[in-house]
DNA sequence: CTGAACTTTCAGTAATTATTGAAAGTTAAT
DNA sequence: ATTAACTTTCAATAATTACTGAAAGTTCAG
């Protein structure tokens, strides 16, 4: 395969697996180019490469400053921003999780605590307080080894995750 | 607060998680309906509880069943279909899991795997091949966890996972 | 200061995704 | 075979989400 094809054909994949997670499109596309260029990239250049607007272009740059995954760069005598993303796969992956859980997992945890307080005795209640009692539980769990995972190094994951997959 | 306050509460807290996650805030609403509701319902009760027209329902009811995390029932003497939501926290979490895994993380791993045999020497190519090289990795291993954990029983999970956590 | 080079914002528009509701389809009792 | 009870489909429409591009904002060299 050419390589442009292959470029093209990573770019647009990992598209496709953003949109499926609740990344857009273009914020996912912007990251794998980045994620492939050995280089610094220019606004101009992301927007040439993936056909879209400045304004697209600067707020899913924008998005993944937020996240932590992709940095501001310069270049002496030059006035324009560059952009560059980290390469380190676990790096990103847990940045990434960190976000998630902090703006997904850690409010509902939050609602679903609340929650565990409603008073009654019917069937209707009991089921209502159990369910969110395995919710809670369950939440709390995974989000306790999320949350290992997060402060954790490569090292760590093969030494205690891989170990126990065999 | 209120018992219909909460139940309210919780079906929607349900529809905002799922759809951050690529569920349809509908579907979210059904499932988190059936979770707390210790008897069947009926489509028609689906529809009055949350608002919403038939063809609506019976979509993302049917997208539930696919999942494996609903199921259709019948009362005597009803001709009516009338649903359930199995509440065991872990097995739906696993169903959920292996879904998505063979829906998302598989097709990408067998894309990756392709992608990594593209021919060159140029800092470009270098580059490119590593970030597929080490996304290929990394989703694989993580992928092998996924499957560990779709495989376990919630007994598997305290005596492994939550091990590690502390 | 001034103005050129660049970045950000945001109202308008386009694209995508979800929902409705009525018609077509199915099932089963009589 | 008919029909009433029910489910499914799907074209039309609504709601949501993403994108554009031009105008406003910022920065800094001269």
């Amino acid at each position: 395969m050419e390589f442009k094809e292959s470029k093209e054909k990573f770019i647009q994949s990992w598209g496709v697996l953003g949109s499926s997670w609740g990344i857009n499109r273009t914020m996912a596309q912007i990251h794998a180019l980045l994620l492939i260029s050995p280089e610094i990239l220019s606004t101009e250049e992301i927007m040439s490469e993936l056909q879209i607007s400045r304004g697209n272009a600067n707020m899913n740059i924008r998005a993944l400053m937020d996240w932590g995954i992709v940095t501001k760069h310069f270049k002496t005598g030059e006035r324009k921003d560059f952009f560059f993303a980290d390469k380190d796969i676990w790096e990103i992956a847990r940045k990434i999780t960190k976000e998630r859980s902090k703006r997904e997992i850690e409010p509902v945890i939050r609602i679903l605590n609340e929650l565990k307080g409603v008073e009654g005795e019917s069937a209707e209640i009991k089921q209502f307080k159990q369910t969110v009692g395995d919710l809670e539980s369950f939440t709390s769990k995974l989000n306790s080894v999320v949350d290992k995972f997060v402060k954790s190094d490569e090292h760590w994951f093969y030494k205690n995750l891989l170990k126990i997959v065999k």
